[in-house]
DNA sequence: TTATAGATTGCCT
DNA sequence: GGCAATCTATAAT
């Protein structure tokens, strides 16, 4: 799957382009959190473009303000916002300072500390299917209870599929991470490119909004298991 | 399998 | 006071 070598952090002049250009070319890189007890590792499977202007759908539609003022900020930063009461949504800002303008980070497949994100997730125990299925399995033969079982290959699927669960995998914060740079060598929140080549993508409308609902800035790579939806 | 409702906080009018 | 770049559980098919 991932390519060995080194990987290399990505440049602030990554960003500071089109939002649709982002998108698409963020596509495959990592998304890298340190953590005091390992690294945590997803690669970007799926994003959406948020232009800063004819885009009623984006925070900046309105103006500046002190919620998306990172927007406006130079490209390369951490853009965290808190959404429904519950979640967080991470966002890249992009263009030069001054130009509103982001990417939104929709889905990753687990790379690196799958197990640290699934428990910052609550999903490395999951409730057994059924009595009858937990006990064929090996991981809880001869127990009675509890009725749990170590996580299996398709629930992966729940530990970074969507925008709110990545942030959660990642323990991505407003309060830790909104305004922070992804591209220093000293942030512990970094996008690098390890050389993965994305083979197909596929471009549709983004998901969740109702204004400005129809324009194509939805990206994902073509026939991946992790994209969100569907 | 798809559909729907409820949770829950803070930003902006 | 309205409502949001979401997720989950539960119900219905």
């Amino acid at each position: 799957m991932s390519a060995r070598g080194r990987a290399t952090l990505l440049k602030a002049g990554f960003f500071n382009r089109d939002p649709r250009r982002v998108a698409r070319a963020l596509l495959g890189k990592l998304l890298v959190r340190k953590t005091p007890s390992g690294i945590l590792a997803g690669r970007i499977v799926e994003t959406e473009a948020y232009l800063g202007q004819d885009d009623a759908a984006a925070h900046t539609a309105a103006g500046r303000t002190a919620r998306n003022s990172v927007l406006f900020g130079p490209p390369g930063h951490a853009y965290v916002y808190f959404i429904y009461g519950n979640y967080y949504c991470l966002n890249a800002s992009c263009l030069p300072d001054g130009a509103p303008g982001g990417v939104l980070f929709r889905a990753l497949e687990p790379v690196t500390g799958i197990e640290q994100m699934a428990e910052a997730r609550g999903v490395l125990w999951g409730r057994a299917p059924s009595p009858v299925k937990a006990e064929r399995s090996p991981a809880v033969a001869g127990r009675s209870k509890p009725l749990f079982v170590r996580i299996k290959e398709f629930d992966l699927k729940k530990i970074s599929s969507g925008p709110g669960r990545l942030c959660e995998a990642l323990q991505v914060t407003r309060e830790r991470d909104n305004g922070k740079s992804l591209v220093s060598a000293r942030s512990d929140l970094r996008i690098v490119d390890d050389g993965y080549r994305v083979k197909r993508v596929i471009i549709t409308p983004r998901i969740g909004i109702v204004k400005s609902a129809e324009q194509p800035l939805r990206y994902y790579i073509a026939d991946n298991a992790f994209v969100s939806g569907r």
